[in-house]
RNA sequence: CGGGGUGUAGCUCAGCCCGGCUAGAGCGCUUGGUUUGGGACCAAGAAGUCGGAGGUUCGAAUCCUCUCACCCCGACCA
């Protein structure tokens, strides 16, 4: 492509509207423009990039036997009522009706539809298994979009699904398509922690998150560098410290005036003591029952951990609670409550020392509380993991890591097969429910990641397989013919050996086009000025090309090649990347 | 959905508090010229119903009311 007629519209400015690094430069080198919040177009620049991460997507699919399929965007409700998600995920569905009013909704994913169409087709065992998946736009009103296409209501998403007889079976493809996915990162040169996470309104019990560390991200996950055990911190274990609790009542209790400071952030703020110096007591109700959760102040319950651990769900107490138990919100503690009720606390609070705890009593609180003065019926894990807690497995330290959920894969058994009646006749005859798997890339998102993980304020890095060009052509002068021959030899050249070149034939000053090709982070740039009289032309490299390539080349930032050599020297390049990057393909 | 913020030229913003004359700057764009290894220079020029509606006023970008859009922080997800 020549600059000049392709469409390409940088901007030296920073949107007022990007906060983040990604959403800026792809703003910026047009690559993407934004239509309505959270709904962009992809120009012809990020339309490329989007084709190659989409490219690799379906290679590795088509390695593990999985075979594309387009399903509509556009789903009738029926299908959505029957599973019951017309209702557990609306809030995030684009709903509308036809002329005739016929209830439809913009597909958010696309269980539904990909098990109605089995159950149609796959009625044996011999049928079975079955991997199908699609590239294609999803549609989530989300209720706060962000970051460019980090989080956007318009988006696109690789989902596939698997249909098995057997959970041996699902459990076979789970793993291929783990290891595919483990793939499709690498080729795409993005550094990826697999987490083990919440499945949520998806389903399923057990699910692997694909996480690339990144502030720009949305989630939070640990990772205990002693073993290697990462989470979620919606699910990560917490380990117990070895400490024996014996209750011992406290004869004098110690109480503090904390006029209206009803949060531990307040009452930090006012007393000057730390977080974790106070003792977190939430009231939970579940039937009529009152359950009393302790945490370390400086916790958070996890209520997904705290249901797990009860077997039930349990809702907060509301303000009439509190006054049945002699106590009021914000003050309440598990020390002289007026009624017995179950007290459970987290594992953080074994040990704790002096804490300050409410006193369920308006505007004050017991301090100097030890952790055996208070009589708790149960120890548990049933807090969010933060930095510095206890790995469940080896007793290490967590570390805690701010992330972007790139790929998810879940097992759903036959949470969707049996209401959708997707049932096939097995080998003894009998008619058995279909069980499922279901994995899900966020396609348009792993854009926005690529440049999170290697970009810098003014210059996009893509990696060897996502770059919209490979190789890009400043011609210091265009107006000099010399230069402007050699430049358009090159790139022919370039063009016959099958290398994407973006020349810019453009008649601007050399340092414009320098930092064009910097925002738009294409990997090599020939440089043809006046070195051409030495018979020279230079090879730059982008400084932030991942570096976690075995190749020499990358370790200076520039080569001055002799005409005769570019060609060659550019082919070696490419050949190696390919075969290094591309070629974990060939096993 | 709660809290905070912003809408003025293609982009980034000033002007608004304290109403006043033809609404500004930089970048970008157009034309001509000079330049050409790190966002060049000179000259001339085009470009805005000040998000929208209503109101107050002799007079509104500026004050008031309503409304729309977008962004940021929190609970959900690829």
């Amino acid at each position: 492509m020549k600059y000049s007629s392709y469409f390409v519209f940088t901007s030296k400015e920073k949107p007022s509207q990007a906060y983040n690094i990604s959403h800026s430069l792809l703003l910026r080198g047009s690559y993407i423009l934004q239509l309505a919040a959270g709904i962009y177009n992809f120009l012809p620049l990020g339309f490329r990039v989007l084709k190659k991460v989409w490219k690799i997507i379906e290679e590795e699919m088509d390695r593990i036997g999985a075979l594309e399929v387009l399903m509509p965007a556009i789903h009738p409700s029926d299908l959505w009522e029957k599973t019951g998600r017309w209702q557990t995920m609306d809030d995030v569905m684009f709903k509308f009706q036809d002329k005739k009013g016929t209830k439809m909704v913009l597909g958010t994913t696309h269980e539904e539809i990909i098990t109605y169409i089995v159950s149609k087709y796959a009625k044996s065992y011999k049928n079975l298994p079955l991997l199908l998946y699609q590239i294609q736009t999803k549609f989530r009103d989300e209720i706060r979009p962000k970051g460019g296409l980090i989080r956007a209501r318009e988006f696109i998403m690789k989902d596939l699904y698997s249909f098995h007889t057997s959970w041996e079976c699902l459990n076979k493809t789970y793993q291929d398509v783990y290891d595919a996915y483990m793939r499709i990162f690498q080729r795409l040169s993005i550094p990826v922690e697999v987490v083990e996470a919440f499945s949520g309104p998806i389903g399923g019990d057990v699910s692997h998150e694909f996480m690339v560390i990144t502030d720009a991200g949305e989630d939070k996950f640990v990772k205990c560098p002693n073993c290697g055990y990462a989470a979620s911190v919606e699910v990560a274990k917490i380990g117990s410290r070895n400490i024996q609790y014996s209750y011992t009542p406290k004869e004098n209790l110690n109480k503090i005036y904390t006029p209206d400071l009803k949060t531990i952030d307040q009452l930090v703020k006012s007393i000057g003591k730390k977080e974790s110096d106070f003792i977190k007591s939430v009231l939970y109700k579940e039937g009529n029952e009152y359950i009393l959760v302790l945490v370390r102040g400086d916790k958070e319950i996890n209520e997904i951990k705290l249901s797990k651990y009860l077997g039930c769900e349990p809702v907060l107490a509301k303000e009439e609670d509190f006054e049945k138990l002699g106590s009021v919100a914000g003050f309440i503690g598990p020390i002289n409550l007026r009624k017995k009720i179950k007290i459970i606390a987290d594992f953080s609070v074994l040990g704790l020392k002096n804490a300050i705890i409410g006193a369920n009593e308006k505007d004050y609180h017991y301090k100097d509380v030890d952790y055996e003065n208070i009589l708790i019926d149960e120890f548990a894990d049933i807090s969010k993991a933060i930095d510095g807690d206890l790995c469940y497995r080896c007793r290490g330290y967590y570390k805690l890591f701010p992330a972007l959920e790139l790929g998810h894969i879940f097992k759903l058994g036959t949470k969707y097969s049996e209401p959708l009646e997707a049932y096939f006749t097995d080998k003894d005859g009998k008619t058995k429910p279909i069980i499922m798997g279901c994995y899900g890339i966020g396609v348009s998102r792993i854009i926005s990641a690529i440049i999170e993980a290697y970009s810098i304020e003014n210059s996009i890095t893509w990696t060897f397989n996502s770059s919209p060009f490979f190789i890009y052509i400043i011609t210091v002068n265009i107006d000099d013919e010399k230069q402007f021959n050699i430049s358009e030899k090159i790139y022919k050249d370039l063009l016959s050996e099958n290398i994407e070149v973006l020349w810019d034939d453009r008649k601007e000053s050399p340092g414009t086009k320098f930092k064009d090709w910097e925002l738009l982070g294409i990997p090599l740039c020939i440089v043809v000025g006046n070195k051409i009289n030495q018979g020279i032309v230079e090879l730059k490299i982008n400084s932030n090309f991942p570096k976690t390539l075995p190749m020499n080349y990358f370790d200076r930032s520039f080569y001055d090649l002799s005409l005769s050599d570019l060609i060659t020297k550019i082919k070696q390049i490419y050949l190696d990347l390919d075969r290094k990057i591309n070629g974990i393909m060939k096993i």
